[in-house]
DNA sequence: CGCGAGCTTGACGTTGTTCAACTAGAGTGG
DNA sequence: CCACTCTAGTTGAACAACGTCAAGCTCGCG
């Protein structure tokens, strides 16, 4: 694995919304036609884990969680950005539940495409199948970079880590205002609200980030990647 | 959640090769004239994660583990048992490189599909494509429900969900001899091998299972249903 | 009979969570 | 304009869960 594809762990790089390009312009003009645009404020629920899935969702501006939740604890499976579909998994079930929650981390405007529509586009244009098949595959392996990371490392590997795919693969600039609470941190990394805090300060203290309330600037990116590859408790 | 969902942590329910029923008898006839039957040992390597995957991988019989690798360490992803697909999600790269790295735990017969073949078959039949979407949607599932598991339960709690995996997805049996190691279940359960004994020894002491050697009896099924819900860090 | 791998046990150390107290800033109402 | 309150952020101290280490044990096999 090079070192690229591990700083993908709390996000998916491919633009989802790329399949639909394998749709012939009459089926392009359906879903054109009968998609609905909504939008979530700051903290909403865009889908909720159980309930009826009878649209598939793509996020067509803003930042939003996927979250896997059981009684009160829960763990965040990726972040969704522009392009990125959400309840896919659902086509799997017989009875189209989501499999999992999805909440906008800032002000989030999503398309939603019947789910009885796209599977008829899968049956119809088989291409159009292969093309979600590629994409559940990268959601599949994202998660498992994640979720190594998650299991394999430290405290601080893990928020490098966070920083890194933040810097990267969401915002593009090596400084960005994160849209999130420390507490939010603290969860996306898998860590506790007061470590994230400490271990911050601590990055600040070795000269690898600035800091300015939540505006965070990597100023050293070899010393995160060391750290993520350090960060492993074995080595 | 219901709970039988919850115990599905370590491997996938559905029979993956099921998918194969969508194909025409035309269509299954040429799998099984191409296909090659291969057997591994205990320990072998099945498939070799950033190796060329030129075939998808059908366990035909004995049990395998698929494990995502990273430098020294690694994390079990599942448990394969007869009837599993491994590899598909190598279909969604161009270069068609394995995700993942499969070993046998035991003897383990598999069937080799032609990825060229399988991509073909997809693309003629957009059926079969959407089988190979469920499946995948299962495996994304039955992975969130896993790691949910081995980020948010401690140690009695991921040990008592292994085995009621075990004992139910696996050998369908409330009496089973572990064909593992201590060690390998340490691996799969996401601790350490000294914790995988001590609290397996306190799970006896409880009267939730008896044991000799590697043979488990789960007597008490209440018992470990609860520490799995009550295994979780905040509760 | 002796060797070695896997298993077991106890002691110890470390990480990171939890708890509690304190601070800062934003919004509210008198 | 100033208390008041509420939330988010911060800091320090104590604790608990687990992993690690080291040493002994057991059993199967040569």
């Amino acid at each position: 694995m090079t070192s690229d594809t591990r700083v993908t762990s709390c996000t998916v790089l491919q633009k989802h919304c790329s399949c639909f390009d394998s749709l012939t312009d009459e089926q392009k003009a359906i879903i054109e036609e009968k998609q609905v645009v909504v939008s979530y404020k700051k903290g909403e629920v865009i889908a909720r884990q159980g309930a009826f899935a009878s649209h598939i969702i793509l996020i067509d501006e803003g930042l939003a969680k996927v979250m896997y939740e059981d009684g009160n604890e829960n763990i965040i499976l990726r972040i969704s950005t522009p392009g990125s579909l959400i309840g896919l998994s659902s086509l799997s079930d017989n009875n189209k539940l989501f499999k999992y929650t999805a909440k906008a981390y800032i002000k989030t405007t999503v398309k939603l495409i019947d789910t009885n529509l796209f599977l008829e586009l899968i049956r119809e244009n088989s291409e159009f199948g292969l093309a979600v098949i590629r994409i559940l595959s990268e959601i599949s392996n994202q998660k498992n970079e994640r979720f190594f990371g998650l299991l394999n490392r430290q405290s601080f590997g893990k928020l490098a880590d966070l920083l890194l795919c933040m810097s990267g693969n969401i915002f593009h600039d090596n400084k960005f205002e994160l849209p999130l609470s420390r507490k939010e941190i603290a969860e996306l990394a898998g860590i506790s609200t007061e470590s994230v805090i400490r271990t911050l300060k601590n990055f600040q203290a070795d000269n690898l980030i600035t800091m300015d309330g939540k505006t965070i600037e990597i100023i050293d990116f070899d010393g995160p990647v060391k750290i993520c590859q350090l960060g492993e408790k074995n080595s």
